[in-house]
This record gives C-alpha cells, sequence and structure tokens, in this order.
DNA sequence: AAAAAACATACAATCGATTGTATAATAATA
DNA sequence: TATTATTATACAATCGATTGTATGTTTTTT
C-alpha cells in the first residue's frame, strides 16, 4: 500500500505553477494571492499531502524539536517532569522526543548520537547512575547541541544550564524529621556514593546527625542498587546487625517500600519502632500502609525550568553559558511511616 | 555557540576527494579502498562529523524510526509496553519515537500527523479513551504509514495490525473469581462504554453473572474517568445506596486502589464485607494493603508481538493486511482483597 | 497615457547525503 | 605489450522544501 506521498511539486504541477508559490501559500506567505492560496490548499487536501518535515528541517536547518533524555518514564518524578517539558514545549510550538537511558550510559551515549545526528534543536537530560564519564555530553554542545541537565547533572559542566533540586536540603529534613520524631541510631539506605543526588542526600543526612550530636557511622550506611528488593533485604540486614536502630531514612521510595514490607513482616512496629522515611514521593508511598513519609521534589515544574532555560536559550543564544543553575528546595512530606504517638525530648543542636 | 556541523563535504574538500566517495567511506562501502576509508574516517572524527539524519533520511526515504503512542507513559502497563517494543525495535535497529496523548484526540491527531511528516516508518498506538472517529489514523494507512494497534484499537479497521488482550475473558475471570469466594452481589466500576476495552471488561463481568445466575443490575454498574477520586467516591455512593453489595469489580486499579482507601476508612471489611478485583496490575496494587486482586496484561508481551508484527510488515509487506489479530489471554492475580476466610458454597452454573 | 509603485508568480540555488553512471587508474590476462 | 578485467574515485542527479532574486502584471500616481 505504499503509495508515495504527494509533494508540493505534484501540487505545482497538476495546477501549472511553480512549487515556491506552492511552499508559500503552504506557509501561507502573503507573497500568494488569496485565491491562488485557496486553489492550492484544496489541491493540498485532496491530494493527501502532508509536508515532509525532514526535508523542510533540512532546509531551514532547524527541527523544532527538543530532546528529552530521562533514565526511566516509569519513574513518577520523570513522568511528571517530562509532563512540564512537554507542557512549555508544545506553548512554545516545538515537539518532544522522549527517550530513555534505563540508567545505562551506553545507551545514553547512542541516545545523545542518535539525537544529535537528527538535529534536535536543544536536549533536556537527566544522567544514567551509571554516567561517570560524560564525554558524550561534552561533544554535544562543542557540537553545537545546546544541553540543560535537570535532577541529575555532571557537576563538572560549567557551560550548561540546570535545574537541580537540593538533594543536600531534603536528606537533611527528611533525617531531622526522624530526630526530631526521637530516632537516635537511624541508618541510610543509598546507592553509589558517586551519583551526586545520592552523595548530596548522604550529606544531608550526615549533617543533620552533626547538627543534633548524633554520631555518624558508616557501618549504618547501606549502598545498593535500591530497588524494592534491595530495601527489603537490606531492612533485614539492619535489623539483625543493629537491633538498636530506630529510624531509617531511605534515598528512594522503591527500597523504603520494600524495607517497610520487611518490618511488616518481621512485626517491627513502623514508626514507633523504626521511623521510616523514603525520597521522591511516588504514588504508591501515599498509599502503602502506614503511609510513608518522604520528600517531593517538584516533577512538574522542574520540567517546566529546565524547559523554559532551553526555550530562553534559543531566543537569546547566550543563557545557558556560565553555570546558569536553578536550584530547587525539595518538600518534606510527612506522613504515617514516622508520626510516632509519644515524641520524647529533642536533643540540643550544636549550632546555636 | 553554534558552530556549524561538519558535512561530507568539508570532509571531501579538506582531503580533496569527492563527497560521494566520503559518503561511501563512511558508510564502510566495499567501493572505497581501505586505506582511503581510513583517512576518511580520521578527517570525519577529528572534525567531530555527524551524519545530518535529516538528509540522509530524506534521500533514502527511509527513517529507520518507529513512532510509539500511548495515553500516557506513567501508567505501569504502558511503560511495560513500551520497554517491550524498544527492546525488539533497537534489535532490529530502528529507534522509537515516544509520545503520550493524555487521553486526548486532538493530541493524538497531532501526534500522528507530526510523525508522518516526519516520516517515521511505522506507528505503533494504544488509542485515546475520546477517540471515537478515527479518521487520523485511517488516513495514516492510506497514507502509506502502516499502523499496528495495541490494547486500545479501533474496531470498525480491519486493514492493520492488532494485538490485543481479551478483556472479555479477564473480566470474566475476575468477576467469576469474586463469585467464587462467595459475592452474590457484585458492583461494577467502568469508564464510558464506548470504549472497547471497558465495554469488553463489562462484558466479561456480565456473563460470569449469568453463568452462575446471578441477575444483572444496571444500578451496580457505575461510569466514571476511573482515575483514584472516582473509586474513592463511587465507593462510598455504592455502600451508602446498595449497603448489601458484597464484591466490586473495578475495570481498573487507579479506581480500585481509590475505592480500598474509602471502604478502609469506612470501616467496610475487605475482603469478607466487600471483596474487591481491579484491572491491570499497577505495581502499588501489589503494594497497598490489603493487597489487591487484580488482572495482568502481558505489558512487555504485547510491545514485543506490536513491534514484531510491524517489523514483519517492513520485511514482507502485506501480513498487516486483513485483520491480523492477535489476541493474547489476560490472567487472573489473586491477592488478599479478595481471599475470604471462609467460602460459602459455590452457586450452580447455568452452563453444563 | 506614461511612469512609478505594488503585487504575484517564476526561476534557480540550496540544505546534506545517497547512488547510478562514467571515467580514470591499476591489476590481470592473453 | 596490448587488451581486458578490476578497482577506485569523480560526476551529477536526486530526495522535498525553502528562499533570495528576477520577471512579468496589475494598480496607483502624476
Amino acid at each position: 500500500m505504499s503509495m508515495k506521498k504527494a509533494t508540493i511539486h505534484e501540487i505545482a504541477k497538476t495546477l501549472g505553477i511553480d512549487s515556491s508559490t506552492v511552499s508559500r501559500a503552504l506557509n501561507d506567505s502573503d507573497r500568494v494571492k488569496p485565491a491562488t492560496k485557496k486553489k492550492i490548499r484544496a489541491k493540498a487536501r485532496e491530494l493527501g499531502y502532508t509536508r515532509n518535515l525532514l526535508a523542510s528541517n533540512l532546509r531551514r536547518n532547524k527541527s523544532n524539536t527538543i530532546g528529552v533524555i530521562v533514565p526511566r518514564i516509569s519513574r513518577h518524578f520523570f513522568s511528571s517532569t517530562i509532563a512540564g517539558i512537554e507542557e512549555r514545549a508544545h506553548q512554545a510550538g516545538y515537539n518532544v522526543i522522549i527517550c530513555q537511558s534505563l540508567e545505562k550510559v551506553e545507551r545514553e551515549r547512542k541516545i545523545v548520537r542518535n539525537l544529535i545526528a537528527n538535529r534536535v534543536d536543544g536536549i533536556l537530560i537527566s544522567i544514567a547512575m551509571e554516567t561517570q564519564d560524560p564525554r558524550h555530553l561534552t561533544e554535544c554542545f562543542e557540537n553545537g547541541t545546546p544541553l540543560v541537565f535537570f535532577d541529575r547533572h555532571v557537576a563538572s559542566m560549567k557551560q550548561t544550564g540546570k535545574v537541580l533540586i537540593d538533594d543536600v536540603r531534603g536528606g537533611f529534613e527528611a533525617t531531622e524529621h526522624l530526630i526530631q520524631q526521637g530516632c537516635r541510631k537511624i541508618g541510610h539506605f543509598t546507592a553509589p556514593l558517586e551519583t551526586e543526588i545520592y552523595r548530596n542526600r548522604h550529606g544531608g543526612y550526615r549533617s543533620a546527625l552533626e547538627k543534633y550530636n548524633l554520631p555518624y557511622d558508616g557501618d549504618l550506611v547501606f549502598v545498593s542498587k535500591m530497588m524494592q528488593e534491595d530495601g527489603y533485604r537490606l531492612a533485614e540486614k539492619i535489623v539483625k546487625e543493629h537491633p538498636d536502630v530506630d529510624g531509617i531514612f531511605c534515598a528512594n521510595d522503591f527500597a523504603a517500600i520494600g524495607a517497610l514490607n520487611y518490618l511488616k513482616k518481621a512485626g517491627v512496629k513502623v514508626p514507633n519502632d523504626i521511623a521510616l522515611a523514603g525520597f521522591s514521593n511516588e504514588p504508591t508511598s501515599a498509599v502503602i500502609e502506614p503511609s510513608l513519609t518522604t520528600v517531593d521534589q517538584f516533577g512538574t515544574e522542574i520540567g517546566r525550568l529546565a524547559c523554559n532555560l532551553l526555550l530562553d536559550y534559543f531566543e537569546n543564544g547566550n543563557t545557558l553559558v556560565n553555570d546558569q543553575t536553578i536550584m530547587l528546595a525539595p518538600k518534606l512530606i510527612v506522613r504515617d511511616s514516622t508520626k510516632r504517638n509519644k515524641i520524647p525530648r529533642i536533643p540540643t543542636t550544636n549550632l546555636s
């Protein structure tokens, strides 16, 4: 059935006029007489014409398309950012290509190449956890394709726009909240600390302990891939190895949910025996029992801002340079997994 | 910073050879001497050359790209199908463009136009709930762009490939299971029955009732948009209007989760007072308490199969014609929301 | 009515890569 | 060595749309 698609040349020939006039008519140029336009439009419709964007973009050297790369589209945070990005992009007349790296650098690399080869006007990216060597990303803007990071970025790249969440603060607030609920020995589940966001959440955890004069104990920090299974497994481990742990700050909700499942199964009371906080505000966290205290990251807003940064760049051409970084404060969402019945005296801080 | 990207012509000029040779070298044609290839590749690398796929695709009249349209990428079922699609597509050397209609026909229409304008080689689509008039889709293959439906399709379009889930069966099994758990008055929450999949789930519900000689009562069927809030609201309604209802079959998990939240809050025991079954196997359903009985749809498998159908078509060119439909059986997943303590005698069926 | 201004359309080059054909250079055969 | 076969590269058209310039028409002005 693969009949050839109509072109402006066919339209031009059947009407006995030039293709340039057809092109202008279809672009509603005022260099074409209204009557002629009408004739051309009618014929275009009749032939089922659709503009070949490959040709158009090639000629105009502009694709009106923004590429978006996220680790996983199924994560609530990322699908929210995508919603925000699409909202702003469509308003501004841009299309959006969504890609997922599945946390693999190799896929990320291929995706970047492909987006560049397809001449997207810009790229919005939240990098894969694996990504250490950002060469494919530096190439990207050396190449003339502007890049904006959101959430997960490459710290060493200063020449691009960034929209970040203050993960240190998020980690701090979650941990401080646990302390204020009376926890004195708080464990931490995290991904490898090479990943900036996890390093920062860990940093927040640590400095909250410090503020309240609680000792930092590396043995209470467990590193994993932070899937639900990991949370389950590590909860078991921490309970057995450190029976006096009374709080856990999980650097993401998936691990927290896994941990919660273990604790419930093991008969450990949450929050009174162990209080539990997660990070990211996955939808499941609101529904699970007890509902999970977590940190919301304003995904949609981040998406909007990141897209704005890129759109600004398209218009002004220089805003991205010089470490244009927007930092958003996350928001602690307190739910049942940390709401203790009786709260002991809060320890004095070592600040003020 | 928008320095112009290198082209094969630049490479050719700096090396004093013809661009056609460069093109062939970069495509590893055996019409170019190995030594020349090496020289060309080196220069390409040096200049940071990336093939302009706009030009290449235009010339070759092939984009090696498959467009995928789903209602929402955040739905577990759809992100699973996308995983399956990407897996097969990448194996076969195709790229995938992911788009979400957000259940709006208008967006769907725009997306289809845009994919066609970008000359994707084919489209995989699960239509928006709103979509009644499929003109944009019929145009699509009249136009020469092959189309494969998965999950949600347009029943009247026979000329395309389809990979479907047997929703009638899913609805039947969920309802039969409720009956076997002792439910005698079973409500049903559904979306407008114009949507094929919901009509089918409803059909399955109805025929299960029939099989076990239970009356079908239209008053127990509640139509909504099936968001979590709707489930909550309608659970309240059904409990107040029909206090003797002892089971609910929700045509999706979101509404079921909402309903469960209401029932728990209202002190209605699940499953013993009211047993509850959902549809789609969202991750939350496994985690909520009580865990939710639901119907799994094998998203990844559906994605693989749909993509296969399209790839077959690319190779053979005619498999899509004549209602090539693959129907998959869904799988009932029994969890706590329907596992009753004491199960009464199961009513005799009117079949056999 | 002639000249100037405004308008409508045609011509032709271009975007960057691909590809059939032609030509030149080298190798193999007689 | 002359001739054919083989190999390597160059030439030129093409994909479909856009756009600056040129040309021809109509309208307006004087």
